[in-house]
DNA sequence: GATCTATACGTAGAGCATCTACATATAGTG
DNA sequence: CACTATATGTAGATGCTCTACGTATAGATC
């Protein structure tokens, strides 16, 4: 899969990982690629700047902690943060719907 | 509508609209917005260059015609471009399921 | 005790598709 | 003569994502 696919849709992708409870960042990660069926390998220079313009834009909350000597930032869906993943998931849904149609070979508008 | 969520989607989207017959870039612009029930509105300024760039990649040939007294450049499908229309089709179908797999409340692994 | 791997976070610089806004030209209408 | 629809295109900016690198701890191996 082409990496750049996912461009305006990693938010939305984050956030529903999220849904299921906090998360650290190597998590999320690894919880992508879980979810995908190992499809969706996203690297670190992608998913941490995520993670801060989401915490920078409140959808998330992050709060650091030390588990095995290891620091650890863990982040939480915000209430902001459920709103957007819910109306992220409407706007996936309204895309999609345009995309198939428009891809969609049109045999035949009779 | 985001306009950005289109980002890397768009070329298929214009092969696609191309397959029905060739096409001038204002006819493709609006055949884009009747496909999709009016929801894709794309400016020019997005449409056209995209067209050339497509063109530079040989997916698409461009002939310059005269209608009406106004200079058009119709655009037709190659024999590239339909191969890449199919390669775009099936990534847009596994890029779906994806983000529908993690995008989806996952509601009980059990 | 040195090295290697897994875990864990992060930054720096670059690329490139798309956006907004503008520029140009013809035909027809009022 | 001005305005709108048709039709194509460029210029500059934005900003997400990518690639590559840097840092650090814990545990295993040698």
């Amino acid at each position: 899969m082409k990496p750049d696919a996912v461009r305006g849709h990693l938010d939305g992708l984050i956030l529903a990982v999220l849904e299921d409870g906090p998360r650290h960042g190597y998590a999320i990660i690894e919880a992508l690629q879980t979810r995908s069926g190992g499809r969706l390998d996203l690297p670190t220079g992608t998913v941490y700047p995520a993670l801060r313009r989401l915490e920078r834009a409140a959808l998330l909350s992050g709060t650091w902690s030390t588990v095995g000597g290891r620091e650890r930032r863990t982040y939480t869906l915000t209430r902001s943060g459920r709103h957007a993943l819910a109306g992220q998931r409407a706007d996936w849904t309204e895309f999609s719907a345009v995309v198939d149609a428009v891809l969609r070979p049109s045999a035949g508008t009779t």
